[in-house]
Order: C-alpha cells, then structure tokens, then sequence
RNA sequence: GCGGGCGUGGCGGAACUGGUAGACGCGCCGGACUCAAAAUCCGGUUCUGGUGACAGAGUGUCGGUUCGACUCCGACCGCCCGCACCA
C-alpha cells in the first residue's frame, strides 16, 4: 500500500457526501432530533484557526449523534451584513454586495475542504433579500406588540465608523469595531424593549445547565439587577407637592440615619437646571462631562464635587432625623445612567462617599455596627456589612434591628409617609438597534408629515436596498441616494420618506438559528418545524459573544414568543465556549512583528529571521492575530497535510474548552499518526488476506466467539476494542475530545501490536478485522475522511457515515485480575496482581507475605490493615 | 472592589464519587534499518542518589481532616478572563 494521500482520498469522499446528499436532513427524517450549530461565520473572505477549531469540534458533535441515530441537523450560513464591506466599497470601489458575494463563495469553498457533515441545502446569507424580508416582517412583529420604539436619546457615536452603537458595543469607552473614543449624541433612535425583559432573561439563566457559568454569571452581570428603594427628598424652601424632589435609589435603606448630603450627576436636569444660572456650576458640569467619558481609569480620579447651595429635607425630618437639611453637590461620581443620577451620601457606610466626605468636610454619622462591636469608628475605610451580624445604631426607630430587618422597616415608613417605595434597578438599557449604514437590514417604516411614523405593508416586503449606490461621499448612503427614500405614505399616500437607517447586524444574527429549520419558506418562521427543531441542542463559539449575541439572541426568542410566532423562548439549551487558537509570536530584531513563516529555527535552537539573519525574540503564545502576525492560514495546513490531520490535531492536544497552542511539531505529529494508522489499515489487511477467510466481510460474530476458540492476543485484542468503544463513547459524550484521542492513539498501539505467529484462524481473523472496523468508525467523527477510506478498504460498499456507533459489551469490559497498590504507612511500597474480587482476608495475608512490604513495615508493629477491594492495601504501622 | 477560572515533568495535558500521580502525545536521549539521510521500528525519559534491586523528594505556598489528599477544609501567593465610581 502506497504513502496515504490525504488530497485525493479526501477529495473522493466529499464529492461522494456530496452527491448522496449523505448530511440532507428533512423534517420527517427518522429518529431523535438534535440541532448541532456553530456560530456562523462573518464572510470576511478567508477562514482562520479560530473557525477550523470550531467547526471541528461542531462536525465531532454531528457526527456522532448522527451515528448515534439521530437526525441531525447540522447547517451552515452567512452574518453577511456589517462594516468591512462598505470599507472595501470605498477603499476599493467594488460593491459590497460583490464583495460579499465573492468572499462567501471562497470561504464556502474552503469550509467544504474541511469535510463538515453540513446539510449545505439551508444555507443563508442574512444580506440576501430573501432572509432579510422576513427580518423586515419580524421587526413589524416588534413594532406591533410595542417591543420596538423610537425615542431621543442620548446615544454612543462612533465618529471613525459614522454610527451609533449599543451599549454592549462600547468598550471601555471606545467604539469594538473602530477602536474610536465614543462620543454622547442625542439622536432620535430605534430600541427593542430589552429591559421589558429584565427578570425573564435573568430568571431562565438558572435554567441553562448545559451553558457554562462564566457566561451566565457575565449575563447575570450585565443585566445587573439590584433590590433597594426608590425615596423622593423635597427641596427646602419649595413646596414639596410641585415637583421638585430629588429622587434617589438606594440599595442601602438602612443607613438613611447616617445621610450627610445629596449628590447628582453631572447630566441631571436638576444640576443642569442649576448650571444654567450660575456660571460656576456650568464650568463644573462641563468638565466632569469632558472628563469622565473620555477616561478609562475612572477608579483613581478624585472624587470632586460642586455645592448647589440647595438644601434638601431628609426623609424622616419629622420622623426621628435629629440633624439638619442636607446639602445638595453636583458630583463627578455620580452617573445619569444608572438609578436616577442622584443619591443619598452616607459616608459611614460607602467608601465613596467617605472619600467624599472627607474632601468636602462633611459629617460622617456610623449607623451600623458590627455584631462584635465593630469598629470603633470610622477613619479612611467605609464600613460595609450588611449581613445578619450588623446592628442599626443611631437611627431612631430603626435601633437594634439587623440591616436586612431595617431595610423592611424603612421601606415599610417611606410608603406609610408617602415619599418612598421598595425599587429594583437593573443595568440593562433598551437595546438601540438602528445603525447610519448602507449594508444592513433597512428598517421598513415610513415618516410621514401628516401620518407620523408608518410602517411598511407586509405585503410591500422587502424594503430592498438600492443597488446603485455611491459611496464616495461621507454619511450614510442610503440617505443620500437621489430617490431611494422617496416615496409615498402607505397611509395617505402624500410624499413621504423611508427610514434610512439599518439594522444592527445582531439583529441578522437572533434569529438566524431558527430560520436553518425552514429556510426557504414563505413565511419567516413556520411554527411547527421551527418549535419542532428548536432550542438548538448544542451551540458552539467563542467566549466573546458571551453577552452580546448571546443576550440578544435570547431576548429575540422570548419577544418572538411573546407577538405569537414561535412557542420556544430559550434558543440555545446547550453552549460550549472553545478556547482561543494561539501561537508563539516573534519579534525581529528591529521590533516589529513577524510571522512563523518568516522565521528560521537553527539546529542550536536559536532563531532568525528568513531575510536577514538577524536574531529574532520569540514572545509569548498569543491569540492569533493580523496584528500580531502570528496566524497560520488553514487552506495551506489543509493543502499540506489534509483536513484530516487539520482536524485531529485542533482535537488532540488541548481541552476544547481551553486555549489551543498551534505548534509546527504538534501538526507534524497530527500527520504522523495519519500516515501509521494508513499503514495500520495495510498491513492488517494482509495479514487478514492471508489468513483463512479472514478478507469476508461477512464472516462469524467476533462478539459471539467464545473465549476458548480464541487465541490470546485475540481476546486480549477483543477486550482492548470493546474498552476503547467504551471510553471513546464516554469522552466524546463529554466534549473531553483531547481524551478520546488518546484513548484512540492506546487502541492503535495495540493493535498494531498484534503479530500473530503463522496462519490466522478464521475466528482470530473475525476479531482482527473488527478490531480494525471499530477503529474507523471511532475515528470517523474526527478524520471522517481517512475512516471512509479505511470502511471501503475493508470491503464494505455502504459509507462509514451511515454506520451506527458501535456499542461496548459488558461482558468484555470485565477485568478478571486487577493490580493493586500495596502501602505501607501511606507510601507504595508493591504491586499485586490479584483475582478480582478476591477477598480481603487473603489479600491482606499476601500484601503482609511481599517481601518489600515487610522490608518496609520492619521491625514496626503492624496496627491495622486497610484493605479496599480491586483498589488498594495500606498497612498502618 | 465584585464575579468567574486556573496553577501537575522540558512542553500540551491525564488521574472516575478521596485509593498505584504523570495516561496519551510532543520534545529529548539511546538503539535498529541505511553507504548516508529522510521515513519507519524498538527501548528510555518527574527530580535527586545508586551499575542495580531500591531509597528519598514531589501536583503554587503554609496549615488541617484522613489509614490514605492533585482531589476535601482554612489561610495565603501568582496568572488569566469578565464587570466596575452601579449608589
């Protein structure tokens, strides 16, 4: 048998799946279902690591379940709207549409040389007006039931990107695309009613068992509820009726007593009702604004504030409060976006406040001690238990009680005077959607003078985007278009104009999941076939989307759930967060970056660079990167090794869940063991056709051969096959992929351990080449390609992918003997090979007779003898 | 500051519910085949001492529980990730 080569074998076999529609699932297939995805791709025109470990470790998952005789659904599609191809338009004057187009078909070509087990039928690009129609129809479905809305706001501007941004979207104050510092626009908007949401999103996480807890807690997080009361201080001065309050949130009711000031954002109206007569106030609201959002090391600035001059009347002024009004600062901690921009300072309590307090020489008043005493008093560090043990002090009619108690207290006083109420607060804002950019979703509404905002006939579905667009001005080209948003009013027909702005791509990207379970029909989401499919049984990706397209994606479902299209309100039952594909990075000795290829390894270990020589520093293992230089391109590995290997070694080395090294000699080491197990399949091919009957497919049961008929390594070998079926099967269960390899690497020692001596019996034979065909079909949902090609040259005209999962016998996974440690005061002093299950009497007599053990035990007496069946002895002395 | 994760040979990593630490792979060392090299095959490989049988040490550090701890408990150190003047 020659050198196995991997391009034409693979070729073979994915023309073949191809042809037999092998992966083509329909909704009446036979069997359990199971919806494997991974998170689809953006076309940005090649694939990279990142998207071959996910697809490998996704293709595994489909592939077994569907050995496992599940109909499998397993598709692939396109996030197909987004920035890049407007930047290419202006760049490069081609048409993002052309752009797009052309990048999908190149990574599509590239993605069917990994050999996926995709059901390419439902495909889906989100840019094509075929999906986005129905996207249209689904944000009417928003519109209808009040979940989508148009406000002014203040907004995150994205002025390197020309658009606005979600909240998620902006990281530490800088734009995730651009990198651009974000500025505050107040435009006019479109939301999606996340936040009427709040409780359904968190509540379910705690359903999600099958979601890692990094992700729900970043969930749980950013949703960021928090329990408290919401209580209105009146001006002194004012009336108390007009108005004028100041409203605060609190989680800490209970140190109410211990209040020495009130604070407001910058951006209140209050403080800005004040900067507007007083000149000082203006320049104070100026700079905090020019500083805070600006700044991403906010912890270390100082706490500054302005004093208003206005006075505020506690709460309980007439209900216990022995000290004055309060005073009223604008304060630069203070945040309009969280709360109600204002608080109540209670510096004994909060070490911000306390931080304030001492800048501003306000009093600070203890009212909570711990159950010790607690300190003595408070100097620099706030004091802040609130649990069980801590006391209310100083405070009136809230003495002695628990905080949790007082808390109830206070609630229950401030609802009794009218001025207050027990409130919970989330960090979660609405969602804003809508984006200044040509290459999106067009949102299908219509503003007329007389008639407002006016949707977009169902029937008149798409709103498609203009083909001729010019992208050679700044803004958005939609807007800009000479006729395009000129149309008549589907009301009352007078002039009107279109929505110019488009939809966020994660949009596209909530619901694409369900579309895969009926792509082509006419409706956007047949209730039956996609409640039949859905929730998505296992969904694979990266970390990164851990709050954006995750929180999103369920948002959608619950409010599709909710206008009546759909029963499933959680998309995704299972999620598996894969690590990060990294590689060493290098540095030249001039500093810049250089990439693997360009660098040399010489016999000593050194390194240096390909062009000059020069020394060259190798850094530490990175994500992959442009930036860094330190990417492999996949289509050169595949085109090297085959995807096979490819596959094999992103499964071999690392957990899935944990960051991948890419290491030359590790690929190397993937294509080794492809190459042994080619030769595996040959030469036990010929020791099977020179053996009697050896070469039938269709010979005895090697299962049903008892024991004696056997020779030794037979059984042995039968034994071994049935373990590795066993432990194979309970790994890949598991996701513990980097195991099931080496379970598979200690089978293929074995079996290429076998040598028999002279002729094979026809029953060894039967056992030699089921060993062989178990090893295939283990390998199959890992090296699909190299196990269909092991099936055929085992005879078989069906295909590997058809065949079931072989299943492990008991009877065959049972030890007769067992080697157990023997221990003398807890340090392994022998080994003994035992019968299993033998009893503890005898064993305790044969660890005592071993010579090492009682070289050990010595002249010490022996106390007790610890004897755990088929696991260990441990002689105390 | 809050939340989560991780620390095991030269390296990636195994070790089921507390029971023989280092499976499997990479690398390295030695050998076979070869005129030679590549490829392949065989053997070795936690560290220290010893030719050896063996002995001692060893899972970030310190302590505890236990006949027995990588595993459980307490305190600490280091690294990574997410969130963060969130009231």
């Amino acid at each position: 048998m020659s050198r196995y080569n991997a391009k034409t074998v693979e070729e073979k076999w994915q023309r073949i799946w191809d042809e037999r529609e092998t992966f083509r699932v329909d909704d009446d297939a036979a069997g359990e279902r199971y919806y494997v995805l991974e998170m689809f791709p953006y076309p940005s025109g090649r694939i990279h690591m990142g998207h071959v470990r996910n697809y490998t470790l996704g293709d595994v998952v489909a592939r077994y379940k569907r050995a496992r005789g599940c109909a499998v659904l397993h598709p692939m599609g396109w996030d197909a709207f987004g920035l890049p191809a407007e930047n290419a338009a202006r760049e490069r004057g081609v048409h993002p549409r052309d752009w797009t187009y052309a990048n999908i078909a190149a990574m599509r070509t590239e993605l069917q040389r990994m050999g996926l087990s995709l059901d390419w039928s439902r495909e889906l690009a989100t840019c094509h007006p075929g999906y986005y129609r129905h996207q249209q129809e689904l944000i009417l479905d928003l519109l209808d039931g009040g979940l989508l809305y148009r406000r002014a706001a203040e907004v995150n501007w994205d002025p390197v990107d020309e658009t606005v941004l979600a909240n998620e979207q902006v990281i530490d104050g800088r734009g995730w695309r651009s990198g651009a510092l974000v500025e505050k626009r107040k435009l006019e908007q479109w939301f999606c009613r996340i936040t009427d949401f709040n409780d359904e999103l968190l509540e379910a996480l705690e359903g999600l068992e099958r979601w890692p807890d990094r992700v729900r807690n970043m969930q749980r997080n950013w949703i960021g509820r928090s329990v408290g009361a919401r209580l209105r201080f009146a001006l002194a001065g004012r009336d108390p009726d007009d108005g004028t309050g100041i409203e605060v949130f609190t989680t800490r009711p209970d140190t109410l007593f211990g209040a020495s000031f009130i604070a407001l954002a910058p951006d209140h109206p209050l403080a800005l009702e004040v900067a507007a007569q007083d000149p000082a106030a203006l320049a104070f609201v100026e700079e905090c604004r020019r500083s805070s959002t600006a700044e991403a090391a906010l912890q270390t600035q100082e706490k500054r504030g302005f004093d208003t001059g206005l006075k505020a009347r506690h709460v309980f002024a007439g209900a216990g409060w022995a000290h004055g009004d309060l005073p009223v600062y604008i304060a630069n901690f203070v945040l309009m976006g969280y709360g109600t921009g204002a608080i109540f300072g209670c510096p004994a309590h909060d070490q911000r406040d306390l931080d304030f307090a001492r800048a501003y020489g306000l009093p600070v008043r203890q009212v909570v001690q711990g159950g010790d005493g607690g300190p003595g008093g408070i100097a620099d560090e706030a004091y802040v238990d609130d649990s069980d043990a801590a006391r209310i002090v100083n405070s009136g009619f809230l003495d002695r009680l628990t905080v949790p108690a007082a808390k109830e207290a206070v609630i229950a006083r401030l609802e009794q005077l009218g001025c207050g109420t027990g409130a919970v607060t989330y960090r979660l804002r609405d969602w804003l959607i809508s984006r200044q950019r040509y290459w999106g979703c067009p949102i299908p509404v219509v503003h007329c003078p007389s008639c407002g905002l006016v949707p977009v006939p169902r029937a008149d579905l798409p709103v498609a985007l203009p083909e001729d667009v010019q992208f050679d001005q700044p803004g958005n080209p939609l807007d800009t278009h000479p006729t395009w948003k000129h149309v008549p009013c589907p009301s009352c027909g007078t002039a009107a104009q279109r929505e110019t702005d488009t939809c966020d791509t994660f949009v596209d990207s909530s619901w694409y999941f369900a579309r895969f379970c009926a792509p082509r029909a006419a409706q956007p989401l047949p209730r039956e076939i996609v409640d039949a499919w859905l929730p998505v049984d296992q969904y694979i990706g990266g970390i990164e989307h851990a709050i954006l397209h995750l929180l999103y994606a369920r948002f959608f479902m619950k409010a599709l759930k909710r206008v009546g299209r759909i029963a499933v309100d959680e998309p995704f039952a299972g999620l598996f967060t894969q690590g990060m594909v990294c590689h060493e990075t290098y540095r030249a000795a001039g500093g810049g970056w250089l990439s693997p290829d360009e660098v040399v390894r010489n016999p000593d270990g050194t390194l240096v660079a390909q062009s000059d020589g020069q020394p060259v520093t190798a850094g530490r293992s990175e994500k992959m990167s442009k930036s860094k230089r330190n990417t492999v391109d996949p289509g050169a590995i595949i085109e090297q090794y085959g995807a096979d290997t490819a596959r094999w070694f992103m499964l071999s080395d690392s957990p899935p869940e944990r960051d991948l090294e890419w290491t030359e000699d590790g690929v190397a080491g993937a294509w080794r063991f492809t190459q042994r197990l080619w030769r595996l399949l040959g030469e036990t091919l010929a020791l099977l056709n020179a053996a009697e009957g050896g070469r039938d497919a269709d010979g005895p049961d090697p299962d049903a051969i008892e024991d004696a008929a056997l020779s030794g390594w037979a059984t042995e070998l039968r034994r071994g096959t049935h373990r590795a079926i066993a432990s194979v099967s309970a790994t890949v269960e598991i996701f513990h992929f980097n195991k099931a390899v080496a379970e598979i690497h200690s089978f293929a020692n074995l079996l290429g351990g076998v040598k028999p001596a002279g002729a094979m019996a026809p029953a060894d034979a039967a056992v030699l080449r089921r060993a062989l065909e178990v090893l295939a079909l283990l390998i199959g949902p890992m090296m699909p390609h190299l196990a269909e090609e092991m099936w055929a040259q085992l005879g078989h005209d069906s295909l590997l992918a058809d065949q079931s999962w072989p299943i492990a016998e008991q009877r065959f996974l049972a030890q007769d003997q067992v080697t157990i440690g023997v221990q003398v005061a807890g340090k392994l002093r022998a080994t003994l090979t035992v019968d299993k299950d033998q009893d503890q009497d005898s064993l305790r007599e044969a660890a005592l007779a071993n010579d090492n053990v009682r070289r050990a035990i010595g002249d010490r007496a022996v106390r007790k003898v610890i004897v755990v069946p088929n696991r260990i002895i441990n002689v105390v002395v």
